[in-house]
DNA sequence: GTGGTTTCTTGCTGCAGATCAATGCGGCCG
DNA sequence: CGGCCGCATTGATCTGCAGCAAGAAACCAC
């Protein structure tokens, strides 16, 4: 990994806490560790691994095209398990992250015998495939047919699911952007300008406010008409 | 499923013929296809299975948002596996058929149970889930990233790739276009006037041509262009 | 603190693709 | 054989996002 440190190693009870893996019994999850590294990743570093337990801090999957340009494919976030080992051609995407982040990357064998001896933990796993299938199938609908305003509406429900995000405010009612503009543009194929202006008209419409003295804070004001919104209805019918 | 027809009874042995099943040991092949229903589908049938195997024809997962905006996730060709059982909440895709089709529809335990008798099939099945993520993946790096030039040439390739599509010229130097240009064009998240229009330009700049009295037919003039296009290379600078 | 760098916002302009509308083409059925 | 229906093409116009550039704000190192 690029400009990486590897951090203080990290016991199996403080990986406990962490939402998605605290059904995992104990002793798997401690034989697992025993394979794995603890890796303190900052904004910009390239991660070379395949498999990993994000812990905080978003990571994403980067490819560039010619003339610059730059795609995200897919985000991840803390509590995600991130397997690219099915990855096809190499050099066709990149894990790079996005945030500050905290991460455990996992040896390939020694996670297969711990799905081996402890079910819950392929279930924990299927699961979470799973779900990222089905944010990809989302993200492509964004993609294919909505307006940058339905995409970043639907991106901003997206980071309200993020723990470390939901952490900040449990009530849910506000949150802080947890990547850059660049990086939310990339993603959702559009430029950072037609993000401003988007969130601008957000904050006109009513739906949004942004905090005082937090620049990067935004308030939701009107849950539901984001949702429709999101959902890619027509912002003239909320 | 809608409007469709079961058809005569299919033997192990003409699905065998199917390539990327031809490997498969023949007794499991068989085991599994006792649990099986053969089903014809015309263009535009909707397909309520979890797991089907494409014999030929194209299917595709539909979703359809307000103002009648409609996206095609993805799409499969003769030789596919289709597994949706993993599909999150139900209404948000639905599988329908976009040429007129043959498939095989599975029951999930049989399968289950194949996979473990036939480690080969196992290994079959993994290929084609590594296969199909890749493919989302260069979709959503398309949608995010390329002119529609880029994503008509794209697809071409996608589709110069389909055996069904091969079968008609195994040289690969055309192919007849599988689809209508609405569903292209719901896939490439673009309208089908530009892919009329795309479809000019290609020919134009001589990297393709039509078929004299086979209108939908191919011809693939200059493919190294094609490839730098589809991938991404400014039009220009071919 | 201060200076420099990166990121974000805002304004202006141009153009690619959407939209609307008309025509062309081919297959199918009576 | 002729008429209809669905699909594809072509043309003309409109609009929203990209592109570019300047300025403001936030961030970092020292």
């Amino acid at each position: 990994m690029d400009d990486m440190s590897i951090a203080a190693p990290l016991d199996a009870v403080s990986v406990h806490e962490l939402e998605p893996w605290s059904d995992i019994d104990h002793e798997s999850l401690k034989a697992l560790l025993a394979s794995s590294a603890v890796v303190r990743a900052r904004r910009g570093d390239q991660i070379r691994t395949d498999i990993a337990i994000l812990f905080y801090g978003a990571l994403g999957v980067e490819r560039s095209l010619f003339n610059g340009r730059r795609v995200l494919v897919s985000l991840f976030h803390g509590g995600d398990l991130i397997d690219l080992r099915r990855e096809e051609r190499p050099r066709q995407g990149r894990l790079v992250a996005l945030a500050d982040s905290l991460l455990l990357t996992l040896d390939a064998e020694a996670l297969d015998r711990a799905v081996q001896e402890d079910p819950k933990l392929g279930k924990t796993l299927l699961h979470h495939a799973a779900d990222q299938s089905g944010r990809t199938r989302d993200h492509i609908a964004d993609l294919a047919a909505k307006t940058p305003l339905e995409r970043l509406a639907s991106v901003l429900f997206e980071f309200r699911r993020w723990p470390d995000v939901l952490a900040i405010d449990p009530g849910g009612e506000s949150l802080m952007m947890p990547i850059l503009r660049k990086d939310i543009a990339d993603y959702l194929g559009i430029k950072p300008e037609t993000i401003s202006r988007a969130l601008k008209r957000l904050q006109s419409a009513g739906m949004i406010a942004t905090a005082r003295e937090q620049a990067n804070r935004i308030l939701f004001l009107d849950i539901p008409s984001m949702r429709r919104l999101a959902n890619g209805a027509n912002p003239r019918e909320t």
